[in-house]
DNA sequence: AAAATAACCAACCGCCGACAC
DNA sequence: CGTGTCGGCGGTTGGTTATTT
């Protein structure tokens, strides 16, 4: 490959380029990038080839202005998954992970983004309620998750409690790492750092595996 | 009106994992 | 196994546009 050196021109894409892109593509499908530019003639490498498709040319980006819903749903899944514009991206039909991160980072990072260490409880959007009575704030905003999931606790040794719980987005997380709910749900740290698991009869799955579902078309198994 | 600064965002870069050979 | 290629990801850059001085 030659994709920085001299061999492929760099910058915008002109609306030339474009065309032969998407003539490209009608005729042979999106995937094999690096055969573009020998079969158009495209002076691009595969991958800016791919990225121009993916983030501009393809038909099913979304583009505009993000609404409301849009950047609260980014908002929370951040705090859930941290920059993972992918996972985030994949849960907002229509937006790619480029312009998710772009907008993240030049509109809701300094609106939203928590202070980091004073209070890692705030900072987390997953809590575990123990009824479906205290999720049902988050399932208008993330409904796959609230429905998807019924867990038992891990304890600290690593074994499962049979305690019964439901986890969801929660928009009304504890606000003081000094009350007592912060003890009351002592799994929210290990939720934080990534080793929560959700356990489905003979096996456990990470909440990113779930996420990875689109659409939420999750496996049997997960639904209630 | 012009210069300086800030904001925005498309595109690039480096890295990594999957896959074929 | 090792090597090369490709596609995907997150971080970053740099050109353009908007706003402020």
């Amino acid at each position: 490959m030659d994709e920085g050196g001299g061999k492929y021109k760099r910058g915008l894409w002109t609306m030339e380029e474009d065309k032969l892109l998407i003539e490209y593509i009608r005729e042979h499908g999106n995937g094999r990038w690096s055969r573009v530019s020998k079969i158009t003639g495209l002076k691009r490498g595969g991958k800016s080839c791919r990225l121009r498709w993916i983030n501009y040319l393809s038909p099913t980006v979304k583009k505009g202005d993000f609404s409301r819903d849009e950047e609260d749903l980014i908002v929370r899944l951040h705090k859930l998954l941290g920059n993972r514009w992918s996972l985030i991206a994949g849960r907002i039909p229509g937006r790619t992970d480029n312009r998710v991160k772009n907008h993240w980072n030049t509109h809701l990072s300094k609106k939203f983004e928590m202070k980091k260490g004073k209070n890692k409880f705030c900072s987390s959007s997953l809590s575990v309620a123990r009824s479906h009575g205290q999720a049902v704030e988050t399932q208008k905003v993330f409904p796959q998750l609230n429905s998807i999931v019924q867990v038992n606790n891990i304890d600290s040794n690593g074994g499962v409690n049979s305690r019964p719980v439901v986890a969801g987005v929660d928009s009304l997380c504890a606000t003081d790492t000094s009350s007592t709910q912060v003890t009351q749900q002592p799994i929210l740290s290990d939720f934080m750092n990534g080793d929560f698991w959700f356990w489905d009869d003979h096996s456990f799955k990470s909440l990113s595996s779930i996420l990875e579902y689109p659409n939420g078309d999750y496996p049997p198994h997960f639904v209630l």
